[in-house]
DNA sequence: AATCGATCCTAGCACCGCTAGACAATCGAG
DNA sequence: CTCGATTGTCTAGCGGTGCTAGGATCGATT
């Protein structure tokens, strides 16, 4: 029994591998890097290897991106708890995820920009997603005001900070705003 | 000289009609299916006759993507002109610029999301682009409100329709609520 | 120790963006 | 009108892509 565990052991191990070699290579050389055959040299196995733990390139850039999006909440959650009152939550929440698609800016494409393959807004939407949007929700729901549904003023919210993360990262928008822009959006948006 | 005069326009021509059929193309089957093969043979011309009118594939996008700049420029334009007072302009332009990214989604797409190699909030940014944020300063200038630059205002209104139509359109957001969205977006932001 | 199944790799498919070089059509000079 | 030069276009091919079939090899089990 312990051989077969062994086995399986190694093979999430180099499951994870996989994901993370593809995560690393993607944010040092853009997605475009990320060829199947260059990740299978650089996780030291040939390419078939590869099809063995995912159907294809989009359902590794999809594990990615569920990755990302833990990672996402958990940065978002440790921003707004750090911060007292509730104008300070939305200013940490929409800085973190600012900062969080500047930082990972490979990671935030796998999430929202490129086809992972993952299902959005619907039953079968895995949980990582599901959660991050609960992230905000938890922040948002607290400044939505009166006679608006909480989910749609975070899904506005979300949009919004989506739009200047990737007009951003696209070079549509100068980064040296980014402050006032965050200011003005919590200002006029959020109801505190 | 009317020899060089009429093979002129037949190239200018032609190099309209590549621009149109690569549009067209991506409109009907996604950008992944805008080959340079397929691509030259609609035109009925051979793959090299491409790179005799652009550099690659990207300045093909390049190009669908200043017409559409245009367009939407023309389409704001349009929609906003028709409303009389400054709140029924702005959602009239919010309404306008959706409505275009999901009746154009291929077009919307070379503008924002794919490299056209095209040049954004700098001295040399194509006039098509320029313009097309000058429609939106018109009418979101009106509606700023005080102690903010309307750049700075028409920036954020724009990366939150930004967010709007790429999130709907990649799933992530459903597209029955879009309307209390685009209310909600202008009685928050617009000062009116 | 032999067998047999799981595991992995080599080789190759069809397609991609792009280009060199051959070829044909057209133009201008004599 | 002829002939060389220029212009335009095409065929063929390069190195790359995602993905897969089929053979080889390894190791656990009998």
């Amino acid at each position: 029994m312990s051989v077969q565990e062994r086995k399986q052991r190694e093979r999430a191990e180099r499951e994870r591998l996989i994901v993370a070699t593809a995560r690393e290579l993607a944010e040092q050389q853009g997605w475009d890097a990320v060829t199947t055959r260059r990740l299978a040299e650089r996780i030291e196995y040939s390419q078939p290897v590869l099809y063995s733990h995912f159907r294809g390139k989009r359902e590794i850039i999809g594990a990615v991106a569920l990755q990302g999006a833990a990672e996402l909440a958990t940065a978002v959650r440790a921003a707004t708890s750090a911060a007292d009152r509730p104008r300070a939550r939305v200013v940490a929440l929409a800085r973190a995820y600012l900062d969080f698609a500047a930082r990972n800016p490979a990671v935030y494409d796998a999430l929202f920009q490129l086809d992972g393959g993952l299902a959005y807004a619907q039953e079968d939407t895995p949980e990582p997603l599901k959660d991050a949007f609960a992230a905000l929700l938890e922040t948002l729901g607290e400044v939505t005001g009166d006679g608006v549904q909480p989910g749609l003023f975070t899904e506005v919210f979300w949009a919004a900070l989506h739009g200047l993360a990737t007009l951003t990262r696209a070079g549509r928008l100068l980064p040296e705003d980014a402050e006032p822009r965050v200011e003005l959006l919590v200002d006029r948006l959020a109801m505190v």
